[in-house]
DNA sequence: CTTAAAATTCTACGCTGTAGAATAATGGTT
DNA sequence: AACCATTATTCTACAGCGTAGAATTTTAAG
C-alpha cells in the first residue's frame, strides 16, 4: 500500500506531462466537490504531483484561482433580446447564482482580481438582458449597478449560509426591479 | 531590549486580568488599523500575553470574531421616522457601509453567525426607515430584501477593491429603488 | 557530445488556528 | 494556618497553509 514513490527531475515523454489547463481542472472539481477553494497541495495531491509543480505554471494560488474563474465565467447565461425580457433577466440572473453556489470562492476571486474581464461578463450580459427595455443611459447605469451589486449580495449570504437560502430567493426583489424600470421606461 | 520574559501560571492581582472586552477592543483596532482580520497572535501580540490567553475567553477565533461584531452593529444610524425617508434611507445605507468599510471581516461574520440578531440589526433600521411609506407587506419585504442584499454586495465590492470605490457609488442605485418604491407606496 | 532549458521533487521557512499539559496565584473550607 | 479545587496563564506541539530556493532529471538544440 505504497503510496508511490516519485521519481526527482523531469518525467521522460511517456508519463503525460502537467497542463495549466489541467490544474484548473483539477482544482475546479476539487472546489465543486469540498464547497471551497482548494489548498494547493490538494490539488497537487489529486494530481499525483507535488506541490511545488502547480508553481511552474502558476506564479502564486491566486493566479491559478484566476484562471479557474475565466475558464468558468462564460458558462452563465446568455440572454436573447427577442424574449421576454424579464424572463430572460430571471434566467440570467438564477443561472449568475447557480455559477456562484456551484464554485464558491469564484465571487472572491472575481471581485478581487485585477483583470476587469470576468467581472465585466455578468454586466455585459445583464446589459443585452436591459436592453429591449431602451432605458436612458444614466437609468441604465443605475440599473445595472443595483442589479450586479444585489446578486453578489445574495450571492455571498448563500455562500455563508448555504442550509438556509434557495435561488429562489431573489424573485421577490428581482420583481421589484422590474417594476421600477417598467415605470423609467 | 529584551521583550519581558513572562511568567508562567496566574498571575498576581496586582497585574490587570484580561478581559474578553478588552480582548474584543485589541481585535478591533487591529482589524481597524490593518484592515483585515488580526490573527490570534497579532491580537495577543498586541496584549503583551501568550495566545491562548484568548482561548480562556473565547472557545475559538470565530467566538472573538462574533463578539467583535456584535459589539460593533449598533453602531450603524437609528434613522428617524418623522424626517424624509429618503433621506433617512440614504443615512443608514451610508453609516452601514462606512461600518463595514471600516472593519473589514465584519460582512462575512455578520452573514456566516449562527446567531442572526447583528445580521438582522440593519434590516430592522431598514423597517424603521422604510416605515414612513406604508408600503404593502409584500412590496416591504421584497424592498428590504433588495436593500440588505444590495448593500452586502457593495460591501463586498469595496472591500475586495479598496482604491476603485467610494461609498457615494451608491446614489444612483439608491435612487432608482427610490423612485420604485414611490410608485409602488 | 555538450549544454542550456524545462519540468519536476525536496527541503525548509514563517505563518495560521488550536489541543493538551504544566504552572502559579486565588479564594474558600477546614 | 494549612489545604485544595478553581482559575488564569504560559509552554510545547501539531497539522495545515502558501511558497522560496535548491537539487535533480529529462529533453531538445547546437
Amino acid at each position: 500500500m505504497s503510496v508511490k514513490e516519485r521519481k526527482r527531475g523531469r518525467p521522460g515523454r511517456s508519463q503525460g506531462q502537467l497542463t495549466s489547463d489541467l490544474i484548473v481542472s483539477t482544482a475546479r472539481s476539487l472546489m465543486q466537490k469540498n464547497g471551497k477553494v482548494p489548498s494547493i497541495r490538494q490539488v497537487s495531491g489529486a494530481l499525483g504531483v507535488d506541490a511545488m509543480a502547480i508553481y511552474h505554471y502558476f506564479s502564486n494560488k491566486s493566479a491559478l484561482l484566476e484562471a479557474l474563474t475565466v475558464s468558468l465565467i462564460d458558462d452563465i447565461y446568455e440572454p436573447t433580446v427577442d424574449g421576454n425580457w424579464q424572463v430572460e433577466l430571471e434566467r440570467l440572473c438564477k443561472s449568475y447564482l447557480a455559477l456562484l453556489q456551484t464554485y464558491p470562492g469564484l465571487l472572491e476571486t472575481l471581485l478581487t482580481m485585477d483583470t476587469f474581464g470576468p467581472a465585466q461578463r455578468f454586466s455585459e450580459r445583464l446589459a443585452l438582458a436591459l436592453t429591449p427595455l431602451r432605458l436612458s443611459e444614466a437609468t441604465f447605469t443605475d440599473a445595472q449597478d443595483l442589479i450586479v451589486d444585489y446578486m453578489h449580495g445574495v450571492a455571498l449570504a448563500m455562500q455563508c449560509n448555504p442550509d438556509n437560502l434557495s435561488s429562489d430567493c431573489i424573485d421577490g426583489a428581482l420583481g421589484l426591479v422590474c417594476k421600477a424600470l417598467e415605470v423609467s421606461r
